[in-house]
DNA sequence: AAGTGGTCTAGACCACGAT
DNA sequence: TCGTGGTCTAGACCACTTA
């Protein structure tokens, strides 16, 4: 890519939509997406900060922070005093655990054609677990939905989610996108804390997800709040460690 | 904790020390500390950004970044409109992926006492894995030092660690903390790219670790970086999945 | 209306790498 | 020496919550 193409491909116009969210998300998905379509091919530098700053007009701190976010992702280096690389070893069904999105959106952006089949809903009486996390009082329903996730036809995910019958009164209405329900009924979540840790499949989820008993999965917790800060959904996940895996960058201590 | 506590509690010579790393880290690294140690009780909230930013004497900048890692490592409820506050519901011996430090560090930081046991070491011809992974050219040799993790006699985690030998030379040397050997010889890396999996114990794995044959545990890759961006060390461990986790915030998409 | 976190700017200096 | 990413500042405006 040479300089005059530099100058299209990073201006405004490709990248900020004005209401699409802030200027420093909106332009980190621009270039995640180039670089996962290959327009930002591995091993090339990206425009120095200043540039970049320049073509993209915002200043070098907007820039920055959606270029952390790719190193952060593990998509690109970051060597001081001569650039910023695209990472080669290219990518794979894997996730940023810092740009979580939910299931049906991820599979979606990589490409893939995700579907679900619904194992269970209703309401139920919480258990003291659940009435604990979402901060039910006593008396409170909490509406349940099991899903088996699919993608391409292959199972990858087991999922069942709790949310306070006034968030979700229709567990019925649920079929593949939980968030596109909430969303539009203007309750969708905008952050979540996630603990994620390995278990053995039982039996049942074997069987369900056709691997064999005892299987080592990855086990995903998921607690989403509102922007007010009120829980509204507690998530229990089983996910193919073979498939789905979490990649990140740390920093290491020290001056 | 009134104002005039406030005041010396957040005062620059309560965490900041010149050539112990910036700023932001060092205030971060203070606050959660602060928090684990219960000086900052759970529920309080945080003075507003800009009070902090007076009282700790740095930009409202700086104590955002501070802040946000805290949010990242699901320390703090951040609310726009009302607060920062220290989240409920504890800190167990789980680990913010975001600020992964070395095993003996981590332990160390939550008040336990790690040690090691080498299994194995020694120089060897690097497989091809390490080969590409470490860089290396034909006829290289790499260290590998195979060590249990254990905290307060209970083992945790199994680590194989491979290095080029000129990073490395003698293997001997390494009994509990890998990093500070690399420390003292002035290469230690400043990063590192983790991907998390999920896998069952091998029947040599499981007599290790006294866990029952198969038990699904967390397996950590790591490939740690010089500033340079040279790898220097590729780790495969295994972790103990029932006390040792992953937990992390994320932040949903839309505006 | 006042207070809070969220976004963004323009500019400065530092530490490190390439030359 | 120069270019790069890394840190930090002082200030502005916006969006949202609380009263």
């Amino acid at each position: 890519m040479d300089g005059s193409e530099k100058t299209g491909f990073f201006a405004p116009e490709h990248w900020f939509r004005k209401g699409q969210g802030p200027r420093y998300r909106q332009l980190h998905r621009y270039l995640a997406k180039a670089i996962r379509d290959g327009r930002l091919e591995e091993g090339t530098q990206l425009p120095p900060e200043r540039e970049l700053a320049d073509l993209a007009d915002v200043s070098r701190v907007t820039v920055r922070r959606a270029v952390a976010q790719l190193a952060s992702d593990g998509m690109i280096d970051q060597r001081r005093g001569s650039g910023s690389f695209v990472r080669r070893g290219g990518p794979r069904l894997e996730q940023s655990l810092s740009t979580l999105i939910s299931f049906t959106e991820l599979m979606q952006a990589r490409g893939m054609t995700p579907s679900s089949q619904v194992l269970g809903r209703g309401l139920f009486m919480p258990t003291p677990d659940e009435t604990t996390v979402l901060g039910l009082s006593s008396g409170d329903q909490v509406a349940r939905v099991e899903r088996l996730r699919t993608t391409d036809g292959t199972p990858i995910a087991l999922e069942r989610s709790s949310l306070p019958v006034d968030i979700l009164p229709d567990p019925d209405l649920v079929e593949t996108s939980l968030y596109a329900i909430l969303r539009s009924s203007g309750s969708a979540p905008n952050r979540a804390i996630q603990r994620v840790t390995a278990v053995n499949l039982t039996p049942r989820e074997a069987k369900m997800l056709a691997l064999p008993e005892a299987t080592a999965v990855l086990q995903i917790d998921r607690t989403a709040y509102l922007a007010s800060g009120r829980p509204i959904e507690f998530t229990r996940g089983v996910y193919r460690s073979d498939i789905y895996d979490f990649v990140t960058e740390v920093r290491l201590e020290g001056p």
